[in-house]
This record gives C-alpha cells, structure tokens and sequence, in this order.
RNA sequence: GGCGGCGUGGCCGAGUGGUUCAGGCAAGGGACUGCAAAUCCCUCUACCCCGGUUCGAUCCCGGGCGCCGCCUCCA
C-alpha cells in the first residue's frame, strides 16, 4: 500500500482509504491567466505518476482537478488587453492542456470550472454567515479564521508568529477583523464581471471554489488532497477551515509538491519572473527528458530546472529508447514479479521515484546482461504504466533507407568495407544512428 | 520579526551511525567491432565549518556560515 507523506499529520502514513480500493484524489490545478512555466509542468507530473501509479498498483482512482477560470489576474490580463475574462481563460487554459498533452500528463476524471459552481458556492458562504462563521465587511465577505477550533493545522509554524509577521492591513475599508480572515466573497468594482449574491453583485475568493467542488464531486471525507507547496498554507488550510465550519468532511490526508527553482536556488515564480515557459521547454526538449528529471528528484523536494539538467535526462531517455528498441520483443512476455516487487517498494515508500527509478536502470543492466525477457518487460511496463514515460519501440524505417542497410550488409558480407562504409555515411548523412547487429545493420533516426 | 527546509563527488540527485554499491549525466581506461555505434566491465573526484555524543558520524546533538522557502497572489 502506498504511503505518503502527510502535511497534517507531519507523518508519512499508509493511505486510509474512504473505501477500500477507491482512492479520491483532488489537486488544486492552474488559474489560466498566463502561459504555464515549468514549475507546473512538475506538479503536473507529480500528481500525474501518483494518480498513474496507484492505478497500476490495483487502486480505482478517480482524480479531479480544477480550473479557476475566474481570479484577480484574470481579470487584470483582460482588462490589459481589452478582452474579457473569458477569453483570457479559454485561451489560457487551452495552451495549459497543450502543454499536459505534450508532458504525456493524462487529464484528470474532471476538471470542473470555478464560474461553473458560483451558485453552491454562495450557498455555502451563505451557510457559514448563518452559523457565525463569516461576516459581511466592506467590500466582500470574510471569514472568520479564528471561529475554527483547529485553524492553523497546516500551517507552518504556530499562528502567534504568523500573526506577528502577517502584512494584510487588517481593518480599513476591508473591515477585516484578523488578519488570518480571509475573502470569501469579494465585491465587484465597476466593469468587472459579477454574479448575484445576497451581498451584493460579485465573485467568488479564491479559497471556496476547491471546498464545493471537491465535496461535490468527491463527496465528503475523500482521501486524498494534494496541490503545490506553496497551496497548503494559506490556501489550503482556509478550504480545510471553511469545510470544518460547515460541518463537511474534508480531506483525510494532504499531500504536496516541491517546487522548482532557477539555477542559482531560487524559487521559480511567476511573480518574481524568473520562470521558464512551459511551452518553450517542451519546444527544446523532449518532455520525456523534463518527466524523468522529476521523477530523478522527490516530489517533496525543490527541484532544479536548467538547459544542462535538462539534457542529462535526454541523453538518459535516449538510453532509455536504446532499450525499448532492444528489447521490444520483450513486451510481451511475462514480467518479473522481482523486478516489479522491488519498484513497488520505493514508489509505496512516499512515492520514491528516484529509488523506483535506480532500481529500474539497474534492472536494465541486468537485463542487457541475462537477456532476461521478463526482467525487460518488466522494466518496460514500469516506465510505461507506473511512470508513464513511454520507451521507443522499434524504428520506423523507410524502404530506401533499409535497401541501403542491406546493401551494406552485402557488402560487409564480402568485406567491402570501403562500399559498407560509404552507405554508412550515406545514411548517417540523412539523420540516422547506423549500427551493426547480429541481425545485420540496424537503423534509428538520430535525436 | 516568526517558522521551516537545504548544504553530498565535474553536474543533477538519493540514502545511511561502521564493514558492497544509490541512480542518471559527464570524464578516463578496457572488452566487443574490419572501423564505428550500441552494450558490458573497470576507474576517478563526496558528504559546508567547528565542537560534542559514540569504539566509530556524512548520517545523532549543539554552535557557526551559506543558500532557499513559507508567513502576501503563486504549482
């Protein structure tokens, strides 16, 4: 059984499962206001191999992550180009899917829309100004952090410092009453796309949409909750706070992802503009190479995303295509359940992908060395379906290209190595890695 | 200011109180090859600094230095 790491609980435990052999995995996902950089390229994929995993290991899985399609940024892009909010977001969150496409990342079961849901999320707001658990301020709705026995549970640290350090203006035309309070409902200003509520024409704040759409379409005590690190305090923590208030049943465990950082260590963000683009990195590089990259570091870690790293891990997806190729006659055979056993255990272990994935270039080597099909299916399907990075399976040669190769196995048989070489160089000429086998000249296109 | 994380060999990146090693990439040597390529074998460079605990610490404790993060929109 898989264990995790729990943000609540500061334990790595064994998954507690709603119902047994169910696991329901929420990931707070992307506002679309921008072009993804590579840090959500890698939360993607974290999400992306455990949900891929915990299915290949037996689990029925269903995942949904969400889209806020509705947000402060959106609406100052909109009104920077001259647009509205929906066409930022429609646009936004179409590059965003290409990008998943790309990353081999599979879409969630359901990735609801933040504006689809405005309607319960005012009743659940409404329900919690009922229960004095929120208060109508200046401009918005706020809730009353402090009215939640346990507030803070996924916080950092104790709240005293927190408070201490905290930089929201508390009172002033907001009318907060803490600083740990925070918008549930924020008012329209002129032009800004608005529903109704009994409060007054407005939108959502960001902290609610995740609690009605996760209960929504999870149910309560769903298992598992997971987003980027920097989520789980305060956002994270204000959905938990708002679910307790209303008397759901929220997350049972919390999971979450490092982030990646710039080659000097710092933090990759939007807001200090030293990001990556998603999209362009997966224009330079295979997005193979950017998922073994992640899966070579804990998802727990920061992660360092360079041009240099960035080709390591090609050159290994090239050693890696070297192997499907070899041993794509392997597929089919039955897998070695040692090999299997042994992936199993680092990736239960707190999802260790650098472990899982050391144990699979060491089962490589064996394999080469035994010419063990099993271990080599094995191997294969571990990648593929646990890992989901697919390894190239035999090459795709033209007719004109594989006359040339058995023209120059004719002319290797009669030692003309003057002819054999000229067609090697003829084929290495037009892009291809030329190579001589037991079975005669092999061929494969050239990265 | 409060809280937390990290500091590993040329690079990335795991892990552990000691006797066998993470793994990947790169580099050097060798085997194989007509020559290559691929593959295999071997090798090299480690655990920020200073104390302490211990028979023994990279791993535990304390201090220091450095980098980073969260507390504020953020994957």
């Amino acid at each position: 059984m898989l264990r995790l790491y729990d943000t609540a609980s500061g334990r790595i435990e064994a998954l507690d499962l709603r119902r047994r052999g169910e696991l329901s995995l929420y990931v707070c996902g992307p506002t679309v206001y921008a072009d993804p950089h590579v840090g959500h390229g890698r939360f993607a994929l974290v999400w992306d191999v455990l949900a891929r995993y915990a299915r290949w290991s037996g689990l029925s899985v269903r995942y949904v992550s969400n889209v806020t399609d509705i947000d402060d940024k959106i609406i100052a892009r909109a009104a920077e180009e001259g647009t509205d909010t929906a066409a930022v977001a429609s646009r936004s969150e179409a590059v965003w899917w290409d990008a998943m496409d790309r990353l081999g990342v599979q879409r969630p079961d359901q990735t609801p829309h933040a504006t689809a849901y405005v309607e319960a999320m005012v009743e659940l707001i409404a329900g919690l100004v009922d229960a004095g658990h929120a208060y109508p301020g200046g401009d918005g709705v706020y809730f009353a952090a402090t009215t939640v026995a346990d507030y803070g549970l996924l916080a950092p640290g104790p709240l005293e410092g927190l408070q201490a350090g905290a930089r929201v203006e508390v009172g002033a035309e907001s009318g907060k009453r803490s600083p740990l309070d925070f918008a549930l409902w924020k008012l329209a200003k002129p032009g800004e796309p608005s529903w109704a509520s009994p409060w007054g024409a407005g939108r959502p704040g960001w902290h609610t949409e995740c609690v009605v759409m996760s209960l929504d379409l999870l149910g309560e005590d769903f298992d598992l909750h997971g987003g980027g690190i920097d989520l789980a305090f305060p956002h994270h923590e204000n959905e938990r706070a708002q679910a307790a208030a209303a008397g759901r049943a929220f997350a049972r465990r919390w999971a979450h992802s490092g982030h990646v950082v710039a080659d000097g260590g710092e933090k990759m963000s939007k807001s200090l503009g030293n990001t990556l683009s998603l999209p362009g990195l997966l224009d330079a590089h295979d997005p193979r190479a950017y998922r073994l990259l992640a899966l070579q570091s804990h998802y727990r870690r920061s992660m360092t995303v360079s041009p240099t790293t960035l080709e390591a891990a090609g050159r290994a997806v090239g050693g890696l295509d070297g192997f499907g190729r070899d041993f794509a006659a392997a597929r089919d055979a039955e897998p070695d359940t040692g090999v299997r056993g042994r992936f199993a255990e680092r990736m239960d272990d707190d999802l260790d992908t650098p472990g899982a994935v050391a144990v699979l270039f060491d089962a490589m080597r064996s394999a080469r060395i035994s010419g063990d099909a099993g271990v080599a299916a094995a191997v294969i399907e571990a990648w593929e379906k646990g890992l989901g990075l697919p390894l190239a399976g035999e090459a795709q040669v033209p007719a004109a290209a594989s006359a040339k190769a058995a023209e120059r196995d004719a002319a290797r048989a009669r030692k003309d190595w003057s002819r054999a070489d000229a067609l090697r160089a003829e084929l290495v000429a037009d892009g291809w890695v030329v190579e001589d086998t037991a079975g005669g000249t092999k061929l494969r296109r050239r990265r």
